[in-house]
DNA sequence: GAACTTTGTGTATAATGTACACAAAGTATG
DNA sequence: CATACTTTGTGTACATTATACACAAAGTTC
């Protein structure tokens, strides 16, 4: 009788040509089999919550030290069991160091967020509130390192501010909130491509996420 | 060998005498016997999560229809079962209207905010993340309507600012600020009281709880 | 009606955010 | 090797918002 079935479910970002995307698994059981899912699994009390969705988060991409916040947690996810809920969180890779699983049974793709729709188990939902919380975090704390290489160059910070909010932001004001909010600093390497002026690269001055 | 232990856990916010209150009652079971905790109880699957919290600030309280949001999930609340986890809320309630429940055994009673330490179970740590969390919400939402009655004057509501956020403002400014917010609006009704111009009365112009 | 107390309003200044133009440092080309 | 070209880096004027602050208005009490 003591059926209870819980689950962590994680909403992982990555920006792949200035385009926020998230990841998606192909599921290969019923129900809902065939169908694009978030990843997710069950939670079996072994371990802390927070660790499951680590470990998950791993196993998918390949992904350590990330930015990793836990969502909320919704009950009856499952419409079939009224004693099952789903503890959901949100992850922020950087797309170009992700190793993404693939296994006949199991295909992981990314997905833009913007034209994800109808997906199972309130994935939408879910989707949403992660979608509103990335960028209302992004406005006064440092979760962006975990979307960019160590190193970055203003352009590339902007293009990932741009592709979260939507918005496209004068250049120099952009420059200068950053460098005002003291998030980032000059690395003092430069960085030179292509036939114009060298860029300063930048990199955060704390790595650790900013609890709020 | 199924042993989840689900509980919700509520932090129940109230404003008495200008400070900001939370209510806590005494444990009168093992563990923590004779202890103040939050006041939570076991999730059975039989309904929705918010509304078994819904239904424990009702048993407490007597309050329905106020602010109810969730905070966060911990896993291991209690030490003894990793198996365990604990589905957090705050609540806040007008404490002129609550009629709280008093049995031999349970006993309920408002604790001022800043004076609260040393409670078992995490229970700091969830307090700490509500106070947080009202503190940052109050600046753009409409959740004071919950810790007021429906018609209130201006001072009345600066008096609620400042106990949660413990800031004193500038009685012009703040009221400039809030009408600009378009959250209040005048009734049209005076409340006159003592030998002074009587003061204009403010309701919130929606109740309902703005999703960030 | 004079004194008293709290509410209600306006204005000057500071701080912040936004719009916008030009110099700097490279590469590519003839 | 000078010129064109492209992107980076910086400053300044303006608008908007936030802050500091003083006096009139509307009641009650004596």
């Amino acid at each position: 009788m003591n059926n209870y079935e819980i689950a962590t479910v994680i909403v992982i970002f990555g920006i792949i040509d200035r385009q926020l995307n998230i990841l998606l698994v192909k599921r290969s059981a019923e129900p809902q089999n065939d169908q694009w899912a978030l990843p997710g699994g069950l939670w079996l009390g072994d371990k802390k919550l927070q660790e499951t969705a680590t470990d998950k988060l791993f196993l998918e991409t390949g992904a350590k030290d990330v930015y990793l916040e836990q969502l909320f947690t919704l009950s009856a996810l499952n419409d079939n069991n009224p004693k099952s809920m789903a503890v959901c969180y949100f992850a922020l890779v950087d797309e170009k160091k992700v190793q993404l699983r693939e296994e006949d049974t199991w295909q992981p793709k990314w997905f833009k967020a913007k034209e994800i729709s109808d997906l199972a188990f309130q994935n939408n939902l879910v989707i949403d509130r992660a979608l509103q919380r990335i960028e209302s975090k992004l406005q006064y704390s440092n979760i962006a390192y975990s979307l960019l290489p160590s190193e970055f160059t203003m352009r590339e910070l902007q293009e990932t501010y741009e592709a979260i909010t939507g918005n496209n932001y004068d250049r120099r004001n952009f420059r200068k909130r950053m460098l005002g909010n003291n998030l980032i600093q000059e690395t003092g390497n430069l960085r030179k491509t292509g036939a114009h002026r060298p860029s300063s690269l930048y990199e955060f001055i704390s790595k650790e996420p900013t609890i709020y």
